[in-house]
DNA sequence: ATGCCGTTTCGTAAACGA
């Protein structure tokens, strides 16, 4: 049966709730990733998406940063904190499992940090926190699950994946050493979805607001849905929502949405 | 380009983002 795990940097869940249950009508996916809804849990609008059919789980914060999971079936064994440095109090990873008449299927909702300016402690943070990421990928891999680690990576794989790749040399998203650990995910067996399924350059997830950035299409991909071994053999198609990004109120990033044959 | 735009906060300017 086919399963569809997506991922969306909402940019506040309280000022996109048009366009989050709009597109969930829309898409009807079952089991979605967020990133910076910019809530606690307590304001999260929890309601309003559990009236289209949706279980809902948060690891939110105050001002900024926060992730959730929603899903049609029940969420087992959520799990709210990347291990590895217990004073880390940012709200960027939750991970659960949801169970199919087949199997299962593990789903972390991540926030990579933008790691910028470099130079800041900023960016040591993002590289410590990558290779965190890595430790915990890597332990997963142990489970009989099948994987499916999906948000916003705020990494630019390799240069097809921006529209101008010289503007971003100086960026932490396009560093080497953010493209180091992001290729290191994939060197531990997991695989990009969208690389997998189409490997063309030129397509973008997230496009600033600034500068008619979506009108000239100077874009860059930085969500990623990245899959276990097991979860990439049942990857059936990818579909980048880019029309959301011409909505009313859109968020500067657009859903990326993979279909599994679970 | 210390710029552009957008969300959030014990707000009315500043932090954060990418």
């Amino acid at each position: 049966m086919t399963i569809t795990v997506a991922t969306w940097n909402i940019n506040g869940v309280k000022a996109r709730i048009e366009a989050l249950t709009r597109w969930l009508e829309e898409c009807g996916p079952d089991i979605v990733g967020l990133q910076e809804i910019k809530s606690v849990d307590e304001g999260f609008p929890r309601e309003d998406i559990e009236r289209l059919g949706y279980n809902v789980a948060t690891h939110g914060q105050k001002g900024f940063n926060g992730v959730a999971l929603l899903s049609k079936r029940p969420l087992e064994d959520v799990v709210e904190r990347l291990p590895g440095d217990d004073g880390d109090e940012h709200a960027r990873w939750i991970e659960g499992t949801i169970s199919t008449e087949t199997g299962a299927l593990r789903v972390v909702s991540l926030y990579l940090p933008n790691g910028n300016p470099v130079g800041t402690e900023k960016f040591p943070y993002k590289i410590s926190w990558m290779d965190r990421m890595l430790e915990r990928a890597e332990a997963l891999l142990g489970d009989d699950t099948p994987v499916a680690l999906v948000g916003d990576y705020n990494v630019i794989p390799m240069p097809g994946d921006a529209r101008h790749p010289e503007r971003w040399v100086d960026d932490a998203l396009f560093q080497p050493e953010s493209r180091s650990r992001h290729r290191a995910l994939q060197n531990l067996g997991f695989v990009d979805a969208q690389r997998a399924v189409d490997d063309a350059d030129g397509i973008y997830t997230f496009w600033d607001y600034q500068a008619g950035a979506w009108q000239k299409n100077n874009g860059i991909r930085i969500d990623h849905i990245m899959l276990s071994p097991l979860a990439a053999d049942a990857l059936e198609g990818v579909s980048v929502e880019k029309h959301t990004r011409g909505w009313q109120k859109p968020s500067d990033h657009v859903p990326v949405v993979a279909s599994l044959d679970l």
